[in-house]
DNA sequence: GCAAAGCCCGGGACAATGTCCCGGTTGTCC
DNA sequence: GGACAACCGGGACATTGTCCCGGGCTTTGC
């Protein structure tokens, strides 16, 4: 049986040591190498041949975000599972800008963090509990935000959908047949039901509304 | 040992047959029941009181999305998984904004359903190898926008982010400890290296590319 | 040392944007 | 008929954005 080929990538010697003796009895894995900086795991990636680099995202010098996005830029067949302590929004969806296809806790146990090199390994993309509560978070709040959108009228929907692609309110009065002025102040009376202040968070909250 | 009880759902009988003949012989699951429509499912939930749903999308009546929809609402402890044929953008998305915690294509191995089933009984969050590749495509277009990303000067990077928090000109001006005057001439120059025409485009370029 | 280039800071003049008023017309519903 | 909302527009005013201008500052290169 083909075993995956593991890369562990942590600045923490300790934590490298736990992690290794963790998965040492697991058949279905093997750990190919260790790097303990996001530089050194690219200048091994090339003679190791992992299939999966377990990385870790607060490393000093190159992050593992930077990192990612350089190993699976030119190491496209090579996935990454991020195995990190950070539990915020921001270090996840970077993670996931930069091309992770997992993300995982410190902490989560044997079973999921073994589950979830062989899903990263056979193309799936896995994320723990409290990270897939983030994501689907992230997806669902999109879909809460349109159910709050507010009703237009007629004129109101139409004029914000030309000012989503970017026409300037003279353009639209042209093309609407109006007076520049009516378009204002129906523009105006748009802003003051989605409740923002100018065109900009206009066009912003309309996107995500999916108008 | 706890069992994964797993309600089908899925309006064609023999491929219900053919997954309750594939996950029979598994340990760890037990199909607690089945369903052909999204309103029986539905209707079922509360007495069957399932861990896991395995969900179709394209189903008569109400569609496997609404069904998730109202499914993750009115019982948040109860994982979705969807089992679909549909391969396509808009179907992965609007599961994921119903709130699916897993999405996966029917003709997945078996080894590889039963793991994902386990997963998302976890609370974690998996999608097979060709969702994945939406999912990450999703994230790093994101970043692969950011790349094109011009080249702005440090008090320009600094203006559009107070830009992007929808500050007027006066404020960020105040906050910075300049003119109204020069903000407005630096905001004007952010818009030509953008090569857009008011702050509202500016805002979304920024935001798609992570700025 | 000195010039060229780039960033930063601002003013002037002008057009477009947005706000808060106002009045008038046209429907629709009770 | 009367109440109500959508729609159209004007007036006056502040904000935003554009295209000029010039001066001060540092960095680069000859």
């Amino acid at each position: 049986m083909n075993q995956i080929r593991v890369l562990l990538v942590d600045d923490h010697p300790a934590f490298r040591a736990g992690l290794s003796a963790l998965l040492k009895p697991v058949r279905e894995i093997v750990i190919a190498d260790e790097a303990s900086t996001g530089e050194q795991a690219l200048a091994l990636v090339g003679g190791v041949q992992p299939d999966v680099v377990l990385m870790d995202l607060a490393m000093p010098g190159m992050g593992g975000v930077a990192a990612t996005e350089r190993l699976v830029r030119d190491h496209p067949h090579i996935r990454v599972l991020v195995l990190s302590m950070a539990d915020d929004d921001d270090s996840v969806f970077a993670a996931l800008r930069a091309g992770a296809r997992g993300y995982v806790l410190k902490g989560a146990r044997k079973a999921e963090l073994v589950r979830s090199i062989v899903a990263v390994h056979g193309g799936e993309a896995i994320f723990g509990p409290a990270i897939a509560s983030r994501l689907t978070g992230y997806f669902t709040g999109l879909a809460r935000r349109e159910r709050g959108f507010p009703e237009l009228t007629a004129r109101e929907r139409e004029i914000l959908i030309l000012m989503s692609s970017h026409l300037t309110n003279p353009v639209i009065a042209e093309r609407l047949g109006l007076s520049g002025k009516t378009v204002r102040n129906h523009v105006s009376s748009i802003f003051a039901k989605l409740h923002v202040a100018d065109r900009a968070e206009a066009i912003t909250r309309a996107r995500e509304s999916g108008f």
